[in-house]
RNA sequence: GGUUCCUUGGCCGAGUGGUUAGGCACCGGUCUGCAAAACCGUUUACAGCAGUUCGAUUCUGCUAGGAACCU
């Protein structure tokens, strides 16, 4: 391709399953350049098969960023994936003559890094513990209560039944020592890069067929070794995970394994259905019918060719 | 052949003579810091037929299917 003035970004998404990983090496092949992952857990080493993570070969035939870089325990967030992006950037973009692909269905990683987001403080220990205490002692109403007072705007519009997001308000703001909803903006961040976003799309029947027999594949392919390997640390975010929470069911004996196998599926599925409405909500996104070739995405590319700016 | 019991929406599963069980799935949605997370909304019933009743998913009878026990 011919060297840009202005870098391109091109993002490759969809839901779970899709066929993103081979569509985003067929892509950044053509274009030269490397892939940045935007997976929330393909991210962390010790789930490659569970993830479906990009394997050996793939991972040789282009090189990928932040695929299996982090420990299970290690702290990472929509906030960390962009800065860790915005990083890698410039050097890939360098290597490439202004190329970078980003492939991944953690959707808002992806929007993290395509619109940015907020500048938060980090919660320490110390007010995540008080936070903690106090959901112990008081429950949700004296979470709510509390957030009542400290900041009644986002007090206002947050799912009182959605308590990880009260929490998060109160750590912030108590850490911040202002208002959560002083802190966000909703702005965009405008980035010095053009941005083109496709996602894969195929009839829903097709995708659940194609999850379904991915689920099987992992299972013969070692996943069940892979969780039991992890299964001390079972109790870690990173672990919070589709595929991972069915099998320590049934290793713990809650379930048996036809069980949690028809359930990692039925997860899957859902997750999928969560990853399309995401999209579906997204006006910039081109979603392209599968079977999607390089050449389709080259081909929305070129259409935008020149340094247009993205808003 | 006889006796007793069962039959609820895609699945699981409560219950009642006259307002919604509930859970899961399906379908739709929310989303600016653990997001493969967390949360919200909506749809699909009372096996069939005939009675009793102002009114039956709930009571009675018959039919069909199933379970247990008896000879």
């Amino acid at each position: 391709m011919n060297r840009r003035e202005r870098p391109l970004l091109v993002v490759i998404t969809g839901p779970t399953a899709s066929g993103k990983t081979s569509l985003a090496i067929d892509v950044a092949r053509r274009l030269g350049c490397e892939i940045i992952s935007a997976d929330s857990r393909q991210i962390f080493r010790d789930l490659p098969v569970g993830t479906a993570a990009p394997t050996a070969t793939e991972l040789t035939a282009v090189l990928h960023h932040l695929v299996g870089t982090l420990k299970l325990d290690d702290y990472y967030s929509a906030s960390c994936f962009e800065s860790d992006a915005l990083a890698l950037l410039p050097g890939i973009f360098d290597r490439s003559g202004g190329y970078a692909v980003v492939c991944g269905g953690s959707m808002m990683y992806v929007d993290a890094l395509v619109n940015g987001i907020d500048e938060m403080p980090t919660v320490s220990a110390d007010v995540r513990d008080k936070v903690a205490r106090l959901a112990s002692e008081q429950g949700a109403e004296g979470l709510l209560a509390l957030l009542e007072i400290c900041d009644p705007d986002y007090y206002a519009e947050v799912d009182h039944a959605n308590i990880k997001r009260v929490i998060h308000a109160l750590e912030i703001t108590m850490e911040a020592g202002t208002p959560y909803s002083s802190l966000r903006t909703g702005r965009r961040t405008a980035r010095e890069f053009d941005i083109v976003k496709v996602a894969i799309e195929m009839p829903r029947e097709e995708l659940f067929d194609r999850i379904n027999r991915r689920v099987d594949n992992m299972i013969a392919g070692g996943m069940i070794e892979e969780a039991r390997r992890v299964y001390d640390r079972r109790d870690l975010n990173s672990l919070n995970t589709v595929g991972y929470k069915e099998l320590f069911a049934w290793l713990d004996g809650k379930m048996d394994f036809d069980t949690a196998v028809a359930r990692i599926k039925k997860n899957t599925r859902v997750y999928a259905k969560k990853q399309l409405t995401w999209l579906r909500r997204d006006p910039s996104v081109f979603r392209l019918p599968a079977p999607v070739s390089a050449d389709d995405v080259i081909r929305i590319i070129s259409r935008r060719a020149s340094p247009t700016a993205q808003s």
